[in-house]
DNA sequence: GAAATAAAATGATATAAATTCATTTATCTA
DNA sequence: TAGATAAATGAATTTATATCATTTTATTTC
């Protein structure tokens, strides 16, 4: 039988290239790994890795065993975790998946009074994702996700829980700033500022640029909003962000929001979670909240 | 630590509703298994379940640690399997998930050759997803999908394997016959037979009948491609299959098609794979091979 | 409502397994 | 080639697990 430690020692291994290593860190000496293994090995008959020279490399038995201690120790791990939680007396834990950079503001809006609804809950918020924030959902690696881009299938259901506007920031002064809106056109000549992302998830490209097979001027690649806000104010380029949070920091930045075409670029956040989860209470009043402060959001 | 035998002990229980029985099936006796889960309970400081009456309830915590037996399990059991074939000289599996019915057909023509060209191989084919078939992908449950509906997410990846109409099926006396195409309206006095599907997936309602808002006069549900197509045959209903289906069997059954509106109804058939497994030669080579194949069959 | 039945919990003992220590084998390095 | 580093092996010890016998608790049945 597979046993979790076999995983474990597996994965440290292959973490550390070394087993005395990987034993330093598992609390046991280097021939119990030896021994353990060697009884999976003999128990399937099979070679789990080969000595090259003074190291190990896994067979594609061996690989096979780390792909599935890779995808079932972090949730194990992180049941122990919710178990040990659980017995504090906490009654939870949120682990949220964001799949919309700056959504992050507006996310930070809705965690802060849920975090005084549910004291007992855990929340965390996660950006990354091996397989996509989907993919994350099916892993048990988190268990909301917030998208612009819903899944309708089996297992998964997801909700509308805000609509805004993604709009194109200038500084003050930019000649753009009285057009009621712009044309895919005149973006060729501005130096365009975004978040490290492909440019097909970016929505100024695949709903607005790409379309009319424009390229900007210049495509500078930033991480943080406030630096890129930053850039924009002072001339250096323009970048397209939710309506909202332009407003929101008109106060910090002197900027001003266009128009992207003539109907603008309408877009839909959405909340996912499992169907099997539907029923927990906690995840409910995540979404029922986030519903109740996007709404004062689109109102204002 | 949680171990394997205490999500197997968990698991078990849950199904027999009795420890008694659990411990029968899992070749133990009834005491060791309350040893082994008090043993948890008193690491983690918590509860699993409760007798309630005879037998026993699980706690939250409990239900917990079901829902992670109920994920985690069924992966180290395929793992297991893996191996045990690994070992016998089989150097591999290759789990097909099918999420398009009479396309049953089209991959009996591909699995043919592909089990003479990769002795090694063990294939299985599977219809039934509890989160659908691309749950059924990121859980390793499956390892290829044949679908109608690619998801362009990150962490898997889908290539398009054959382009196919989809067509009105009907018997060779039938007045439709000598159309070229039919208008959904015509519909409004035929009986409809399909696979037992939500009707929102059976193409010939989402493609046709909805958009114009039509109902067929009755909608008939039968399980097996040969049944409907007998049906068909003796004038009690018409159905909708692949062109090229329709083709294969126009020997054994007396049947014609017919174009299902003006310009009819594209179908274009994907297999998806988790992106990790893209360098797997046994899977690259079914793909291609399938693509071979359904070239063949588009060209005859 | 008492006796019989059924199921799970508990405790002591026996059994089996995992871990360590001491040592060997193999490889690399200076 | 000596010295150092890493993994494998074997025997002994420690630790964990399973069983048996028994008790506790709850449910039938008469």
């Amino acid at each position: 039988m597979i046993e979790i430690i076999h995983l474990k020692i597996i994965r440290e291994i292959d973490k550390q290239k070394s087993m005395t290593a990987a034993a330093k860190t598992l609390c046991l000496t280097q021939p119990a790994l030896s021994h353990s293994i060697k009884k999976l090995e003999q128990m399937f008959n099979i070679h789990i890795w080969e000595k090259k020279g003074r190291y190990l490399e896994f067979t594609p038995a061996g690989q096979h065993l780390l792909s599935l201690a890779n995808r079932i120790l972090p949730q194990i791990e992180y049941s122990e975790d919710y178990l040990k939680k659980y017995a504090h007396g906490d009654m939870g834990s949120l682990r949220i998946g964001m799949e919309c950079h700056p959504c992050y503001q507006w996310l930070l809006k809705v965690i802060s009074p849920y975090l005084k609804e549910w004291p007992g809950i855990d929340v965390d918020v996660k950006q990354k994702f091996k397989f996509g924030g989907i993919g994350a959902l099916f892993n048990y690696e988190i268990d909301i996700l917030i998208t612009p881009d819903p899944l309708l299938k089996a297992g998964l259901c997801f909700e509308p829980v805000f609509n805004y506007e993604q709009v194109l920031v200038v500084p003050h002064n930019h000649p753009f700033r009285s057009l009621p809106y712009i044309k895919a056109s005149q973006m060729a000549s501005e130096t365009l500022i975004s978040y490290p992302v492909e440019t097909n998830r970016l929505d100024i490209y695949s709903m607005f640029l790409t379309p009319h097979n424009i390229s900007p001027k210049q495509h500078k690649i930033i991480e943080s909003t406030d630096i890129i806000l930053q850039m924009v104010e002072n001339g250096r380029g323009v970048t397209a962000l939710p309506h909202w949070f332009v407003e929101e920091n008109k106060k910090r930045f002197n900027i001003a929001s266009v128009r992207l075409g003539k109907h603008g670029i309408a877009k839909k956040l959405f909340i996912g979670i499992r169907k099997s989860d539907q029923q927990i209470k906690y995840l409910k009043a995540f979404i029922a909240l986030s519903k109740k402060i996007s709404f004062s959001f689109s109102t204002k």
